[in-house]
RNA sequence: GGGCUCGUAGUGAAGAGGCCUAUCACGCCUCCCUGUCACGGAGGAGAUCGCCGGUUCGAAUCCGGUCGGGCCCGCCA
């Protein structure tokens, strides 16, 4: 039966079968140490017969391999404990020299982003590059559990589209049996759809935009964490997304600290369970970047790049909070999309926000304007087609009753990037796709 | 799409007209080494310096083009 390299600690004095990869070898001549490689981490097993340590000759790190041996106590072994008296057996011989190395860091300089992503099926087996993501997946974890709280129900929309959306950014075309499909660029009118049946739901799926973006932030693919909710107001929805973030930092610092070590990550500024994340509207973030930096955005209906670092790093400093709420958007913007809900004591704002964080913006909340009739006059007002086959089944369900509902897309490669304050969201994403990539 | 930048062994870097027959580190091969954990030591293999053209007595180095990246901006989330 295999131990594995988390429980070999818990066998001393008794003999072990584990299975994994040659993740390192040194040989000291009499004496060898290989670390083997599972799903749980590193063994350290020592070997002193040459016949043994014979087996590995001409191998290299990723041979696959199994030993048997008695578990020792060994305060100098990493872990506390090592194999002794070691058979090998080679189950998969590899001969082939790693073409990007497993066993130290990688570089992720961003002119080696490119040899980084080349090399993605074998660099992915590095320890750091891997400790991304288990980041990645607790992170999904802490969003699922935050999601199961609070009551919602998971669901998944369908990404193979009859025709563009919502507008704005630009979609995939393909050809689907001689008609043409497009890409989801959300999973937006389905889970609204789903508010009718469920009122909370929530999705992690990939989204698609063909935008020609070549930045740090912006993929072609990517996995966006969507969630609706009935029955709800936007200061509700802002402390949803506010709480929700708290909780998927606090269970990543509780649960990954090897990965929050490895990657230098600064201590995380943030409000405490339950306490709000700061609030600023575009304009004062306009008029105090503009104070700070004489660099003017006013009259902007969007955020610079710039000002999202900015404000972020400021109210790090002064708030207690490298996460940011932003408000005041305006409905007289190509910012507005239809589907967004005016304020109602204030017509020329939307009810939405920008969730920033660590210099970027992680996700977009809004509330959704669920009254068919207004709905359909502002998709005529920007100048969509209530009949066209891209809305019309989805806009029929506005006339069956649906109640006030809000909810946000969340960007998880973001989110993850941030966390371990990387350079690129590529570097948190296991294959990307870009402009540029299309493989592997 | 615009501006700016960068392409040198498998990987990461140095070299900025002749000292380059291209240097170093990791990795790889051979040998030595009984407590390594970035093991150490000795030796070795591995690069037509992205590609094409030009300037020059001479180009990895300067110029032009081209291909491929990166960063920022725009678009966008």
């Amino acid at each position: 039966m295999r131990t594995l390299s988390s429980e070999v600690k818990d066998h001393i004095g008794k003999v072990v079968h584990i299975e994994g990869w040659l993740h390192k070898k040194r040989l000291l001549g009499g004496l060898t140490f290989i670390n083997v490689r599972d799903r749980h981490g590193l063994v350290q097993v020592v070997i002193q017969d040459k016949n043994e340590v014979e087996k590995l000759r001409g191998l290299q790190i990723g041979t696959v391999l199994s030993v048997d041996g008695t578990v020792v106590e060994e305060p100098r072994a990493p872990g506390g404990a090592e194999l002794h008296d070691a058979k090998l057996t080679v189950l998969i011989p590899v001969e082939a020299e790693p073409i990007i190395e497993i066993d130290k860091p990688l570089s992720h300089k961003p002119d080696n982003l490119d040899t980084l992503l080349d090399n993605r099926p074998i660099g992915l087996r590095n320890l750091q590059e891997s400790a991304i993501f288990k980041v990645q997946a607790k992170v999904l974890e802490a969003f699922r559990t935050y999601f199961a709280d609070n009551d919602f129900t998971e669901i998944n929309s369908p990404k193979l589209l009859a025709e563009a959306t919502e507008g704005g950014a630009e979609v995939f075309k393909l050809d689907y049996f001689g008609k043409t499909a497009t890409l989801a660029q959300s999973a937006q009118f389905y889970k609204q759809i789903m508010v009718g049946v469920f009122e909370r739901v929530f999705e992690t799926n990939p989204t698609y935009r063909a935008e020609p973006s070549a930045t740090t932030r912006h993929m072609t693919e990517y996995i966006t964490i969507d969630a609706e909710i009935g029955f709800i107001g936007l200061e509700e929805l802002l402390n949803y997304a506010g709480n929700c973030l708290i909780s998927v930092v606090n269970k990543v610092r509780q649960d990954c600290p090897n990965a929050l070590k490895m990657w230098n990550v600064p201590d995380f500024v943030l409000p405490k369970t339950g306490e709000e994340i700061p609030r600023l509207s575009i304009t004062e973030i306009h008029g105090m970047f503009l104070d700070a930096t004489k660099e003017d955005h006013t009259g902007e209906d969007d955020l610079a790049p710039a000002e999202e670092r900015w404000i972020c790093d400021y109210t790090k400093k002064n708030l207690g909070s490298e996460a940011v709420l932003v408000t005041g958007w305006p409905s007289k913007s190509k910012t507005f999309k239809f589907y967004h809900r005016k304020n109602e004591q204030d017509p020329g704002l939307a009810d939405r926000a920008d969730l920033l964080f660590r210099g970027i913006e992680i996700a977009t909340l809004s509330m959704r304007e669920h009254r068919y009739d207004r709905l359909i006059a502002q998709l005529k007002n920007l100048g969509g087609d209530p009949n066209s086959a891209g809305y019309a089944p989805l806009l029929s369900v506005y006339k069956f009753g649906m109640p006030p509902h809000g909810g946000w897309g969340w960007g998880l490669e973001r989110t993850v990037e941030k966390i371990l304050n990387l350079n690129s969201v590529k570097e948190a994403t296991h294959f990307p796709r870009d402009i540029n990539r299309l493989s592997p």
